[in-house]
RNA sequence: UGGGGGAUCGUCUAGCGGUAGGACGACGGGCUCUGGACCCGUUAGCGGGGGUUCGAAUCCUCCUCCCCCAGCCA
C-alpha cells in the first residue's frame, strides 16, 4: 500500500493534522503522484520561530511522503530585499537541519511570468490601468459597497498590449500604470475586485539589476511560480485565505498555455500561524527591534529569530520538537512559552553536561582545611538517570565560592540550604556546616565561616543524610566568565494587542549579566558545548563573543525550580491579556420571527406533525419545502421532514441532490415498516447522495436488513461482556457512558444492521440491570 | 454591515455517529549528592440554545464570540 500511495506508514517528521488528510486523500485518489512542496521566503528579513514552523511542515511533509520541497524566494519586491537575506535564510535552513530539492528564486521567472501576463491581456483577462493608487483605492469600494470600474477598464486589447509593452520598456515613471486583472468589481472578495498584477518600479532588484522595471506582485507571482514548479501543495498561513480566489482563478485562466499544463495544478492550503506569548513574530516589529536598536541585532539571543535561537544555544531538533508539539491546525492560538521552554529542556537534558558555577558568589571559607591545599574531585558529568559516561575532575580547596541564595540566615520553611549551625552537602564533595557569618562594614554578608566533615565524600555523615546539596566552584581555581541571564523580551504576553507601541512593553530584565565563576574544567571543552550549570540552567558560551581570552556564557534556558515557584505562589502573577475579549453568554435571540404567511405554513406543517425545529427550517427555505411538497404526496409528512432537513438539507439547497423525493419517500418506507434502521438507512442515504443510485435499489443490492432477532444479537452481546470484564466492572462502578462502548461493538459486528434499540435494552440488562432504568440505558429525555 | 475562516482541559492539539485522548502546566506523592530529570496519581474541556438519533464534540438549525480582507507589501 505504502509503496502504492507514498503514504507513510511509519514514524512520521509531521504529526497526522488537516493537511496529511488532504495529501492522503490526494494520493489515494491519484489527483497527484508526488508531494512537492515549497518554502517561500521573501529576501526581506529574518527568519523567525514562526517559519521554522513553515519549514518543518513543509520540508517535513515532503521527507514523510518521499518527495521534494523546494527553497523559493519570493523577491518579487526589488525596494526592500537584499542579497544578504537571501544567504541567512539559507544558512537558517539548513541549519534547522532540512535540505531543499532546488533553490529557486520567483525573478528566474520574470520572463515567463511576463509571457503569462501578455496571455492574459490577449483573453480580455486583464487590462492597463492609468488611474493612480488613491484612485484605484477609492475606485475598489468597501466591505459594504461594490467597487467602480476604472474608465480605463474596457481599453482594446491592442492598446493594453502596447500600454504594457512600454511599461516594461521603461517609458512611464513608476505608479504611472499598473495591469490588473479583469475579474469582478462587485466581487464580495475585496480580492476579487480587479487585483493589480503588475506595477512599474525603477529600482535595481538584487538579482535582475536594471533588466526590469516591472515587477509583479504576489499575488500574480506566487501561485504561478507553484505551477510553474509543479508544487502540489501550497501551504501558507491563514491571512491568504482570500487570496486563493485569485490564485484559482489564475490558474483556471492560464493552465494548459504558456507552458502551464493542463493538469495537475497546485492547490493552497492555509494553516494557522504561529503565535508565541511575550515575544512578537511579525517582520516589521522584529525589524524594529533589531534595526531600532531594542537589541544588538538580528541574532541577540533574546529574538525570536532562528539566528536569535542559535545563538542563544538552542538546538534545531529542540525546535522540530517545539514545532511537533505544537501541531497544525486551522485556529489561531497564541502559544504558551512553557511548551516552547520544555521542548528545549527535554533536548538538552540528554545532551548538556553537567558542571558547577556559581553566579551570585558568597565566599565560603573552610576553617579545618588546611590552606594551599588542593583536592582533585572526580565528578561524573552525566546524572545517574542520564545513561552516558564520562567524567571530570574538580578542585576543592579551603575557599570556595557557593550561590548567595543558597545561604539564608533566617531560613523560611522547607529551605534546605545551609543555614547558620546547618549542614548541608556540597555536589560531588563534602558536608559542610556553617560557623559563622562575617559582615563587612555595610552589614552584608562578606564570607561564611564553614567546617567541612572529612567522612562525608561519597558518603552519609553520621548523622543521617542532609537534606541539601548545593553546588559550588572552588575561588582559586575557577574561571571567570561573563554570564547572560536571558528572559522574556517582552512583559505581557501578547505585546501587539497591547495599547500604544509594542515597544512600551520590553522587559526590561530581558538581559541581566552578571559576572561568574566556571569550574576549570570547561576551558578543556570545544567551544561549542552546551552545559547544565547544576541547578542554574543551560548554558553555551556565546559564539560570537566568548572566546579564548574572555569567557561569555549565555544562559540557553532554566532549570524548572519548584522551589522559588512554591515560594512566589500566593500573588502569584497571573496571565495579564490586555484587550482580551471573553466571549460570555448573552441573550439568545430567536431568530423566528415569521411573516404572517409563514406563520401559516408553520402552523400547517405543525399540524401535520411536523417537528418545531424542521418546521421552522422549511418555513424559512423554500428550496425544502418545495422538495418535501413533492415528497408528502407519497407519505407520511413528519417522518420525511426530518430526512429533508437533516439529512438532505445542505444536498437540497445546493441543488444538486441525487436523490429525489420520490427516493426518499420509498426509504423512509422501509424504516417505517422496520426493515431498516435508521442507520443503515443513513448510510444508503449518503451512498446514494454520491453515486445517484436510488436508496431503495442500494438496500436490495447489498440485501440489508435490520437484524431484530434477539437470538442472533443476544450471543454478540454476550461475548462482548465476556471478553471485556474491565469494562463490565467500569460500567458496573458508574461509567455508565460504556454503554455505548457495547452497544458500538456490537453495531460495528453487525455492520449497523442491529435493531440499536433491541442493542440497548440488552446491554442495558446484562450489565447494569436494577442500577439502570427499567429495560432501557436510555438516559431520560 | 458584505465576504472568507475559526471556537474541545489554564495553553497547544487529537477525535471524522459508539469509553472525550495526548503534550505543556498546575496539584499531590515517590525517588534523588541537581528543589533538575525520572516514576505514580489527581485536577480540568466539547462557546450557548434547540433538533435528529438507541447513542452527538461529530449530523441539522439558530445564536454568540474571535480572526482575516478595502497596499501599486508579502
Amino acid at each position: 500500500m505504502s509503496s502504492e500511495t507514498n503514504i507513510p506508514t511509519r514514524e512520521r517528521r509531521v504529526n497526522p493534522n488537516f493537511i496529511t488528510e488532504i495529501i492522503d486523500e490526494d494520493l489515494r485518489g491519484g489527483r497527484v503522484a508526488k508531494i512537492v512542496t515549497r518554502f517561500p521566503p521573501e529576501p526581506n528579513g529574518y527568519l523567525h520561530i514562526g517559519h521554522a514552523k513553515s519549514i518543518c511542515l513543509n520540508f517535513g511533509l515532503a521527507l514523510d511522503y518521499g518527495g521534494e520541497c523546494n527553497l523559493r524566494f519570493d523577491d518579487t519586491n526589488p525596494e526592500t530585499e537584499d542579497i544578504e537575506y537571501v544567504e541567512a535564510i539559507k544558512a537558517d535552513v539548513l541549519w534547522l537541519g532540512f535540505q531543499w530539492a532546488r533553490e529557486l528564486y520567483a525573478s528566474d521567472y520574470f520572463e515567463r511570468l511576463h509571457e503569462m501576463a501578455v496571455q492574459l491581456i490577449r483573453d480580455g483577462k486583464a487590462y492597463v490601468d492609468s488611474h493612480t493608487d488613491e484612485e484605484i483605492s477609492a475606485y475598489r469600494g468597501t466591505v459594504n459597497e461594490p467597487g467602480t470600474p476604472s474608465p480605463y477598464r474596457d481599453r482594446s486589447v491592442e492598446e493594453n498590449l502596447d500600454l504594457f509593452a512600454r511599461m516594461r520598456a521603461g517609458e512611464f515613471a513608476g505608479g504611472a500604470h499598473v495591469l490588473r486583472a479583469r475579474i469582478d468589481l462587485s466581487s464580495p472578495n475585496m480580492k476579487l475586485r480587479d487585483p493589480v498584477l503588475y506595477r512599474i518600479v525603477h529600482a535595481s532588484h538584487y538579482r535582475t539589476g536594471d533588466a526590469w522595471c516591472i515587477y509583479p506582485l504576489y499575488d500574480f507571482a506566487h501561485g504561478l511560480s507553484d505551477a510553474l514548479e509543479g508544487i502540489s501543495h501550497s501551504i501558507c498561513t491563514l491571512e491568504f485565505e482570500n487570496n486563493r480566489a485569485i490564485y484559482d482563478w489564475l490558474l483556471e485562466n492560464l493552465r494548459g498555455k504558456c507552458g502551464l499544463p493542463e493538469s495537475p495544478r497546485p492547490y493552497q492550503y492555509e494553516f494557522a500561524r504561529l503565535n508565541l506569548d511575550y515575544t512578537v513574530l511579525s517582520k516589521r516589529k522584529l525589524i524594529k527591534l533589531a534595526e531600532g536598536g531594542c537589541v544588538k541585532g538580528w541574532d541577540d539571543p533574546r529574538m525570536p529569530t532562528v539566528s536569535g535561537l542559535r545563538r542563544r544555544g538552542v538546538t534545531p531538533e529542540a525546535i522540530r520538537e517545539f514545532a511537533n508539539r505544537i501541531g497544525v491546525a486551522k485556529a489561531n492560538s497564541r502559544v504558551d512559552l512553557g511548551i516552547f521552554e520544555a521542548a528545549v529542556r527535554d533536548d538538552l537534558n540528554y545532551r548538556a553536561p553537567r558542571v558547577m558555577a556559581v553566579i551570585r558568589p558568597l565566599r565560603v571559607v573552610i576553617a579545618n582545611y588546611p590552606a594551599g591545599k588542593v583536592h582533585h574531585l572526580d565528578a561524573p558529568y552525566w546524572p545517574h538517570d542520564v545513561p552516558r559516561e564520562g567524567s571530570r575532575t574538580v578542585p576543592f580547596s579551603r575557599e570556595l565560592y557557593i550561590e548567595r541564595d543558597d545561604f539564608m540566615e533566617e531560613p523560611p520553611k522547607g529551605f534546605h540550604r545551609l543555614i547558620p549551625g546547618g549542614p548541608v552537602r556540597l555536589r560531588h564533595a563534602y558536608v559542610i556546616r556553617c560557623d559563622e557569618v562575617v559582615r563587612d562594614a555595610s552589614g552584608e554578608i562578606a564570607e561564611l565561616r564553614c567546617t567541612y566533615d572529612p567522612d562525608t565524600l561519597g558518603r552519609h555523615p553520621a548523622g543521617g543524610p542532609v537534606k541539601g546539596t548545593i553546588h559550588w566552584v572552588s575561588a582559586a581555581h575557577a574561571a571567570r566568565a561573563e554570564v547572560r541571564l536571558y528572559d522574556r523580551l517582552f512583559h505581557v504576553p501578547d505585546p501587539e494587542a497591547a495599547a500604544g507601541e509594542f515597544t512600551d512593553y520590553l522587559n526590561p530584565e530581558s538581559l541581566t549579566v552578571v559576572e561568574g565563576y566556571i569550574e576549570p574544567s570547561v576551558l578543556q571543552d570545544p567551544p561549542c558545548t552546551r552545559y547544565q550549570f547544576e541547578r542554574l540552567g543551560y548554558f553555551w558560551p556565546d559564539p560570537v563573543d566568548s572566546g579564548p581570552g574572555r569567557l561569555v556564557f549565555n544562559r540557553i534556558v532554566a532549570l524548572r525550580d519548584s522551589w522559588t515557584k512554591a515560594r512566589e505562589k500566593p500573588g502569584g502573577s497571573a496571565k495579564v491579556q490586555p484587550g482580551a475579549a471573553q466571549g460570555g453568554e448573552s441573550k439568545p435571540k430567536t431568530g423566528t420571527e415569521f411573516t404572517p404567511k409563514q406563520q401559516a405554513e408553520h402552523a400547517r406543517l405543525a399540524a401535520l406533525g411536523v417537528g418545531e425545529a424542521e418546521a421552522t427550517v422549511l418555513v424559512r427555505e423554500p428550496r425544502l419545502a418545495a422538495y418535501l411538497e413533492e415528497a408528502a404526496r407519497g407519505g407520511d409528512v413528519a417522518a420525511i421532514a426530518i430526512w429533508v432537513v437533516n439529512e438532505l438539507g445542505p444536498a437540497i439547497r445546493a441543488g444538486d441532490s441525487k436523490v429525489s423525493p420520490i427516493q426518499l419517500v420509498a426509504l423512509v418506507g422501509l424504516i417505517q415498516a422496520g426493515t431498516i434502521n435508521g442507520r443503515i438507512a443513513k448510510d444508503v442515504l449518503a451512498e446514494a447522495l454520491e453515486t445517484g443510485t436510488a436508496p431503495v435499489e442500494i438496500v436490495e443490492a447489498k440485501g440489508l436488513r435490520q437484524i431484530s432477532d434477539a437470538g442472533v444479537i443476544e450471543p454478540i452481546v454476550d461475548r462482548l461482556i465476556a471478553e471485556n470484564p474491565d469494562k463490565v466492572r467500569a460500567f458496573r462502578g458508574g461509567k455508565t457512558a460504556l454503554a455505548g462502548f457495547f452497544v458500538g461493538g456490537v453495531m460495528r459486528e453487525t455492520q449497523g444492521r442491529a435493531n440499536p434499540q433491541l442493542v440497548q435494552d440488552l446491554v442495558a440488562r446484562k450489565l447494569g440491570g436494577n442500577t439502570f432504568y427499567e429495560g432501557s440505558a436510555v438516559k431520560p429525555r
